[in-house]
DNA sequence: ATTAAATTTCTGAAGTTTTTGAATACAAAA
DNA sequence: TTTTGTATTCAAAAACTTCAGAAATTTAAT
């Protein structure tokens, strides 16, 4: 198997990408391989395709099963295995952000709690607490707000992308409404 | 100078973080060092709190301003430089955001945005250029939302953070209130 | 100009991660 | 049970990253 010009970038372009989404260069190559191809692929198809060597792309699989991000198709007859997107583009990036979620900002958020019960004994450790609070309450927030979009219907979803700048009229119109008794 | 365990713990979880976030161990160490610290630091003291060489905090200074998370003061006849953040807690998240959107995300636009005016020859093709598509979308949304974020007033903000499980409510407002003849 | 204080750059050594390919394990078919 | 096609593991090699400390440079004061 072989890739366009064009495709063949794109997947270059996930490797590189790849470090910075959590996981290394070959497993970001096989990840946007697998994303953009139709037909799910077996191992030996994306060593041959990526030339990269068979050992290599078995640790791949595992990891990005691990994350969720791709899933095995069975062929009656064959005895290999195939394998092909978990889902979604919507669905992938959902998995990324939540995979990353929980290996980065929830162990962030016990350390800084610990922190912040700790009494603080002089200005400076004030100081220090202060900034943990901030720290704190942003990344609960960013914790909040990600399993709010992932409750939401797909049509309340669409809705919610489309507001772009109407999302600044639409919180005035909330405080409107909500300022009136009796609501909410 | 010398951090309590509670800092130290904090300052070397950055450290562990920081590759995460776009740089490395030592460079996320400072970050956080510098970000708990109420007083400026020199680059000695940096480098002697985090027990590495002096060369090593210069090149971790130059970083960490290219992505503008520290700025430097100065002491009237002091020649040193003293290193602090740049700005609130929410303005560094802000950086680190903005400067990782700029280094990922518009280069991958940009690639895909190329790759789906080429013509498609083939179902294998049409399928990758969909692919390509839904990603492009994505990443365009997410785009145009952090633009949007950083356009909206502190108060506004504020009352967006808050909302959290609200934001069903709030759409299905908007819904209603857009319906309406004569509204937007 | 000279000196002294401070910062930056550079290099190779040390450390870490990634990759390969051969060995091993597994599971279905013969 | 043996063979065969497949997947996995693992140790060693390669590639890459980080770091300390020496050397070079800059900056400011005398």
């Amino acid at each position: 198997m072989s890739l366009s010009e064009k495709n063949l970038a794109f997947v270059m372009h996930c490797g590189e990408m790849g470090s910075r989404w959590g996981f290394n260069r070959t497993i970001g190559q096989m990840c946007g391989l697998l994303t953009i191809t139709k037909e799910p692929m077996t191992a030996n198809e994306i060593a041959d395709t990526l030339s990269i060597s068979r050992g290599n792309v078995s640790m791949g699989i595992k990891e990005l099963q691990s994350w969720r991000l791709i899933k095995v198709h069975h062929i009656p007859g064959d005895r290999k295995e195939y394998y092909g997107p978990a889902g979604s583009i919507w669905d992938m990036a959902n998995r990324v952000f939540e995979e990353r979620k929980k290996r980065e900002i929830d162990p962030t958020l016990s350390l800084l709690r610990d922190n912040i019960l700790e009494e603080a004994h002089n200005d400076d450790e004030r100081f220090a607490q202060q900034q943990m609070q901030e720290i704190h309450d942003l990344l609960e927030t960013v914790t909040k707000w990600s399993a709010e979009l992932q409750r939401l219907s797909p049509e309340q979803l669409q809705s919610l992308m489309k507001l772009g700048s109407g999302i600044g009229k639409v919180l005035d119109f909330k405080d409107k409404i909500l300022k009136k008794p009796g609501k909410e």
